[in-house]
DNA sequence: ATGGCAGTTGCAACCCTGTTGCAACTGCCA
DNA sequence: TGGCAGTTGCAACAGGGTTGCAACTGCCAT
C-alpha cells in the first residue's frame, strides 16, 4: 500500500493512478511480482481495475479496453488468473454475473465487504466492516463470511432519481 | 467447534407441517391473504418451500414436484410471484443460480444471514445472525445487509467427505 | 349455477454469461 | 537469438433465465 491520503474507506487502489503508461508500468511490476507473464492483455485489465474504485463485470472490462482486453474468452481467463493470482477478486452480483476489482497492491485483500447501489449497479469494495463473529448453530461450520450491504451510493444518492428503472 | 449445545436458530418455517393437504391449504390461504389467485402451481410451490428448511433453485422445485410445478417457464415466474408477494425470497447461489426460500408465515422476513454449504451446495437461512451495525462511509445510504456465511452444512461436516462430486 | 374477464399457464424461441478444446502465437529466459 | 511453456484467438457449446403470444382458468358479479 503506496499512499492512501483518502479517509474513504472505500478502496481506492493506487490512488491518484494515471490511465497512462504509469499505471500501467505499476500493473506490470505486479503481474511480474507474482512471476508470470506480462502480456498486453494482463496489464490493461489490471491497470484498469486499480484505477476503478468499484467492481466491474467482465463487460464492462470489455467496453472501457476495447480490444486491448483481447477477445472475450482472454478476457474471462486473464480475470480468473487475476484472482488466482491474488491481483484481483471477484464477487457474485445479485444478477449473477461475476464482477472483479483489483487487491490492494500489496495487500492480500482480506475478508470485506461489498456495497451494491441498487440504482446503478455499481459494487463498492469497503474495507471496515470487519466481519461479525457469527453465533451458528451447532453443526456448522464457518469458513467464510461475506458481506452485502445494499443501498444507494453517493452519485446515486445525490441525484434526484433521475432514472426510475432500478427498483428492487 | 464441533457441537454447540443451542437452540437451531435455522428457519424450520410451519413447524410440523404435513407434506400433504395441511401444508396446501396453509399455502393456499397464504396466497389468498395477499389477495392473489390460488393456482395449483403456486399452492404446491409455496407448501413445498414452506416444508423446506434450506433454499431450494428452481431446479430443485421442479424435480421434487414434477408436473405439479407447471413448466419451467411458469416455475420461474411463479417463484418470482412468490417473492415479489413477500411469500418467499431469493438469494443468488456461489454459483449464480437463484435459490428461493419461504418467508416465514406471517413474518416479513426481515434481515438475515444464509448459510451456503461448500460440499453439498445446500442454503440455510438463519434466524441469528443479527446484520452488524456497518459503518458506511460518507454519503452511502444504506438499504439492506446480506451476510453469507459460507462453510459446512451439520450434514456434510459430520461425513468423511462422501462424494467428492460437489465442488463449485 | 353461470358467464366473463383479468390473471395464469404452456410452448417455443431467444439472450446472456460463462466454459471448453485446440491450434497459432509470443514473452521471457538461457 | 532461439526455443518452449505459457497465452491468445476462434469456434462451438452449456446452462440459467427471459420474452412473446395464444390458450386456458380461478374468481367475482350476476
Amino acid at each position: 500500500m503506496p499512499t492512501q491520503p483518502a479517509p474513504l474507506p472505500v478502496t481506492a487502489p493506487v490512488p491518484a493512478a494515471a490511465s497512462g503508461p504509469e499505471a500501467n508500468g505499476q500493473a506490470t511490476a505486479a503481474i511480474r511480482a507474482v512471476g508470470a507473464r506480462a502480456t498486453p492483455a494482463r496489464i490493461q485489465v489490471l491497470a484498469l481495475l486499480r484505477q476503478t474504485p468499484d467492481a466491474l463485470t467482465h463487460l464492462e472490462v470489455e467496453r472501457r479496453l476495447g480490444p486491448l482486453a483481447g477477445d472475450r474468452v482472454t478476457l474471462y481467463r486473464t480475470l480468473d488468473w487475476l484472482v488466482s493470482a491474488g491481483l484481483a477478486h471477484k464477487t457474485t452480483d445479485a444478477a449473477r454475473v461475476f464482477r472483479y476489482a483489483a487487491t490492494g497492491p500489496a495487500a492480500p485483500h482480506g475478508a470485506h465487504a461489498h456495497f451494491h447501489c441498487a440504482d446503478c449497479g455499481k459494487v463498492f469494495c469497503l474495507e471496515s466492516a470487519a466481519p461479525p463473529p457469527p453465533a451458528l448453530p451447532a453443526g456448522f461450520h464457518l469458513q467464510r463470511v461475506a458481506v452485502d450491504l445494499h443501498g444507494q451510493c453517493p452519485g446515486c444518492a445525490a441525484e434526484p432519481e433521475p432514472s426510475a428503472e432500478a427498483r428492487p
